[in-house]
DNA sequence: TATGGTTCGGCAACCGGTTGCAAAAAGTAT
DNA sequence: ATACTTTTTGCAACCGGTTGCCGAACCATA
């Protein structure tokens, strides 16, 4: 049914070995036989199979795109960029969901394994021991977790941190909290490392909580038993949920509180107040972590870091310390 | 490198066709021959080639998914749905964005095409001819698109809609606007037919507007001029955008203007005030969109539409008419 | 014209499974 | 014991490309 090699050879009156490598290796056929081919393959609307060739290649031209949880609002752009980056290099991305379930997780790599030709492990929640033995396994690229030889797109968020205390302690803020992520996030370890080498600030720690709106809810309780009136959060769904929890307590943002996001995800923008926050890379995070995936695809064993700058952005979220 | 077939059947002692059939045709192999090939298999990790079997079967095992724009949140939670019950079957998914972009929806189907057994197409901006054209391609289902004689499934934007006015007038609202959404997208067609057929109200429509925040906010102007004091919007995104761009005009919801999303997002629930939105179904509609595709995988020739029901959710955004 | 070097294209094996066909083995009836 | 089924297994072709190898054709140089 479908038109294959042989039926354009056939056509074309050459050899299938011809028409193959009009495709794949344009240099080694005469020019003219190959326009004549290509013309002939055009007419008869052929597409190669590409199971077919990942046969004979061992490269299925698809990507894994591993999230804990598509509906995170920070991972679609990522998705996004990649997806558009990955297609530009005749490639696929096959996105998979864990529902933040290390274990689930593990699987999932497991099943890609034999389709896809390399993953993108965005924020694993893995152990570093796991991710180690996957090497013999699959090429990788981890975005957000940091494994010492491992190919990998950081976004500075220790930095953002620092940036964020600094601008809580203009405001005259001096004891803070930092309300942080599921244990397993290296950004949430990030966080808590550059808040903690502040020095003239008090910060105590919060956590671990689940990265969502729930979690923030539930936080805000330790929040105001902390006595901090300073708070940078997790992420910005954390965020939010974590004003919403203080409102129910009457403890009003920015009035009474300060609180800072990570992420600037669109439903900060929205939300009231508007979001103070860490604003991620994450559009060139897709498309670095897919270029470098491509490169230790290809290479064998292509290594190094990459770091993403990242900002903040002051919105309405934080207010001067009351006196 | 990888194990295959040929050394499970050396190292069990059988011919490779019988470690086929031990895994793709169980009920033609001996029982004590089976339990024998699997257990070598497990044991040197064998796991089948799906590229080889895709060459032979025609099968690749995998479905795409195709959406606007992930970003919105209303797609996220019918992605996950989806895959999960694909991978129930044995099956993985692979999501695309169009980017709301038609000529790219063509596109990534034309390339997918070849990758997989069926594509489920969710809230379709092609026109229906090309949707018939591609009929002849590739199995597909419709979500949230009626094409007579497609496999569809839909949810019932007509009802929500008919809810939506009648909650309007019951609280006195005589004067309504429905923000439609893009040109091409049935739901708001669905929506304009619904609320046209409501007898006892003065409704006029104001659109086409992308399907954003940003939608929204550029309506605002266009519903303060309509003088309408109930607005039914395209989804939760558009009305959250307009709330936003008619309190920049001084217009307070629900003080002056009361507003109905569509779709239920989280944000909607957390933006201020608490959205009320006509809510999906969404992750149902995944799950039986994946079940019937691969039905008309199967089947050669399944057809059917699925109906599922809205409900109305009442939030803080609506309220009486002042009179 | 003979020689050596390129370029081009055909041949055929191979990737890792699946499957129709037929032989072998086991079971049943006569 | 023989003939006939039914079950189980092996054989080999095939899916649709890719690629190493070799010979033919072509070109330039001596």
């Amino acid at each position: 049914m479908a038109v294959t090699i042989r039926d354009v050879a056939r056509a074309s009156g050459v050899h299938v070995s011809t028409v193959s490598r009009s495709f794949s290796a344009p240099h080694l056929v005469n020019p003219e036989t190959r326009t004549r081919v290509l013309a002939v393959a055009e007419d008869l609307g052929y597409r190669p199979n590409r199971a077919a060739r990942a046969l004979t290649t061992g490269r299925t031209h698809n990507l894994g795109l591993i999230v804990a949880d598509i509906a995170n609002p920070f991972f679609p752009p990522l998705i996004k960029a990649a997806q558009a980056q990955a297609r530009l290099r005749d490639y696929h991305v096959f996105v998979a969901d864990t529902d933040e379930d290390p274990k689930a997780e593990e699987d999932l790599i497991q099943t890609l394994t034999k389709q896809v030709d390399g993953v993108l492990l965005c924020s694993p929640r893995l152990t570093n021991r796991t991710i180690e033995r996957l090497r013999e396994e699959i090429p990788f690229v981890l975005v957000n977790r940091r494994v010492k030889g491992m190919p990998t797109v950081l976004m500075d968020v220790g930095r953002g941190a620092r940036l964020a205390v600094e601008h809580l302690t203009e405001l005259g803020h001096r004891r803070l909290a930092v309300v942080t992520g599921p244990s397993g996030s290296w950004t949430s370890k990030e966080m808590q490392e550059a808040a903690a080498a502040m020095n003239e600030v008090d910060v105590v720690f919060l956590g671990p909580n689940p990265p969502t709106v729930a979690g923030g809810l539930a936080a805000a309780a330790d929040v105001v038993a902390s006595g901090a009136t300073g708070v940078l959060a997790y992420n910005d769904l954390v965020a939010i949920g974590l004003i919403e929890g203080l409102a129910e307590r009457g403890v009003e943002v920015p009035r009474d509180v300060s609180v800072i996001g990570v992420d600037d995800i669109v439903a900060g923008r929205l939300s009231r107040p508007k979001l103070t926050t860490i604003a991620m890379p994450t559009a060139a995070a897709g498309r670095i972590a897919v270029d470098m995936l491509l490169q230790s695809v290809d290479a064998e064993a292509a290594t190094g870091v990459t770091m993403l700058e990242t900002t903040l952005i002051v919105r309405e979220s934080t207010g001067e310390a009351r006196t």
